[in-house]
DNA sequence: AATGAATGAGGCTTCATTCAT
DNA sequence: GATGAATGAAGCCTCATTCAT
């Protein structure tokens, strides 16, 4: 089975994280004070996919949103507390669309295939995002092998990814566990195939970063992928 | 059809990615030059990896290495010159490997999953290289968009990530069409399906990298994985 | 010839300088305007006595004082404004509560004495305070020597500290002339030995701010002090 | 008994504090490390004494010392590192100098006459030293304020006044003891008399700095100087 | 009158790179 | 070839001051 993408689960996912490209329609009822720091949060994220944070600088922040130098410390402790701050809504507006979107049906073959025609919309439509997701990961896996060191303290506002990545897994591993049960999907280790299924969208993410071109056709590719996720797991 | 882990394929792969241990065997064979250049680049990874680039300082790396800070720059350019080189280097002996791994044998279920199992060992071995490996594409990504703006050349001794990527894309388009000729595998798009088989693998090395915990034995891990695509290929 | 404090003593002395302690009886007296520039003052002074006046921010003062950042602005031009009106409050109450006690007496002997004690009791009941006396004359030393250099202009609002100081060894000169012409000192060079006098008050200043715990009884230090100048100068 | 200044004291004064003026004979014998340490220090001790810690720029010491700024972060963690190597040093020069010129009699007057006259002539030698004193002993008070307050850790490379002033005490209290012993001096409480004396020199620096005017004979201040404080003592 | 959000000049410090020895 | 002292460009962050509300 295999689940087109409608109009209805564009716009379901568009709401979802519209707040990325600037688009949230009721900002009008955040206070300015959060709508500011809205702000500076999508200007730094911009920024931060196309050049990193260590090659960002936060005078490019300031100017690329319009305000002070000075301005920015008034919302973010430092360079660093954008940062994470900004994975940190990232990852929020991430559950919130997953959540959203997978509510909509209880059979889990489609729950599989909306669950991972969503990441990959999720992708495509924020770009930029991934490169900061990427990174993120990667400096929070320094974070934790300093942290077993015993050389520093972890900055305020991060994150936590384990935890985070924990939810979607068992995620996954509910709705495999009720397709076996259902006799829809085949006996298998649970555990394993989630993990596995996560690291695949993934994997996607990354090479789409690195090899866009490869890609042009997301909605192609998300459903062959879903074709072979299911056909793997089937019963 | 599994394919379990063997002596062979493990002292296969020692010996492709031994240069990343210090434990080159003809290192005699290099010229004292070329020793001390190995000798940087170990070290570098070593620290790039553990704190990455921009956090590693070359007079870290000289201090490591135990030479001095100007001593680095008589065999390379620049901390980046370092870093691509590295870079290079890992995807070098990458490829070695693979090739190594794979001319055992002609039959594609097997070669897939040989293909799959010495990547899960490489990820596994050397761990250190992920991080780097990571960060490149990171880096990658963003010279090249820097490039389309038209900003900045690129450094020298970077190596052709996508021309690299094509051709492991290649190897398994290749793998997967006898596959399908020769009636083991079932029709597909063998274009996509390879990305996509491609793309699982470098997630589990992300997954690997920031979620180590969940994953200690790989062998389990990479047999699941095998037997998924398997699964989800055969006619 | 030794006085010891008296209860009048010490009432004289802390109605002196009270407004240091916020308790001056007749703050009714002064306008709102007035009453609030005092507030600030004190908290300023509280902070610049713990921290100096470099390491003291504005609205560290606006905070304590439980009033706005701008607010400030409205009483004073500058944070060196605030100090230096500070400073000129400190002296004035200084000469005051000097005034205030000498005037008890006339013989030289018991006015030195007085005048001996009153200083000690000064320093000790306002020890915040000495810290700023010592900073100011830092900063004063180092406004006249930029002076001097033609490099910018005194600030608004400066004490003159020169003239303060002349006023008090006139004090002191007069009261040895006195002294000397009722024969109750014996000749000598007034105008130095007002001048070593006054010194050593500050100077038992100074190592009361470094090394307070060796001065725990200040009423047992000033008797010996008055004693060793007596001694020293009767006839 | 006064003493009256004299050539031998003089020189031998000169040669103890000569460093400070950048006269040191054997400076041949430093390493050039050491050479280039001392310069950087000197540099710094004009720029804290004429504008203070806070309004020195290391960029000022470095372009007035002829240096990079980056140098002189070769030879100091930071700026209060300049700071308190500095002030360590200028206290290191003192002790040596005092030891040095009062090992020249074994008479307790004399000792204090030429103790007396020695710190008279150090300060008005090493006029810019005097600013730092004062200074550091304002930064140090804090310090040790803050301390107790649990706020921060005492920066590296503070030396101890405390004890550097307790020692001091103990060199003039001793003297007191002999001459008491010897029926020089009249029973007194030695400890707060060598308190007070102690005082009394660091007064007269504070005033000489703020009032140089005032003070321009050095040699008759600490003759009528001396001649007090014994007429205060002798048996 | 009171406020506090906004600002940007300015300072300390880091570190890749050079170059004289 | 090897070195490490010297450098200065660059960047994060602070904070006194302003000004619109």
């Amino acid at each position: 089975m295999i689940i087109y993408p409608t109009d209805q689960s564009v716009s379901l996912f568009v709401s979802g994280i519209a707040f990325l490209a600037g688009v949230v329609k009721d900002m009008a009822e955040l206070s300015s004070k959060e709508q500011k720091r809205l702000h500076i949060i999508r200007t730094a994220m911009a920024l931060f996919a196309q050049n990193g944070i260590h090659k960002t600088k936060v005078s490019e922040i300031a100017k690329m949103a319009g305000i002070g130098k000075g301005t920015v410390y008034e919302y973010f402790r430092s360079k660093d507390g954008i940062f994470w701050n900004a994975v940190s809504q990232w990852l929020h507006e991430f559950d919130r669309v997953i959540t959203e979107r997978m509510s909509g049906t209880d059979d889990p073959e489609e729950q599989l295939a909306l669950l991972i025609r969503t990441v990959f919309d999720f992708y495509q439509s924020t770009f930029e995002g991934l490169n900061i997701t990427l990174e993120s990961w990667l400096e929070m896996a320094r974070l934790h092998h300093q942290l077993k060191s015993g050389k520093g303290e972890l900055p305020e506002g991060i994150p936590d990814l384990k935890c985070h990545f924990k939810e979607y897994r068992q995620r996954v591993k509910d709705l495999l566990t009720a397709g076996i049960e259902q006799g829809k999907f085949r006996p298998m280790n649970v555990e394993l195939t989630a993990a596995l299924i996560f690291a695949m969208f993934d994997g996607f993410e990354l090479h789409y970063i690195t090899q866009r071109s490869d890609f042009e056709d997301v909605t192609q590719v998300s459903t062959v992928f879903v074709q072979m996720i299911l056909d793997g797991i089937r019963a």
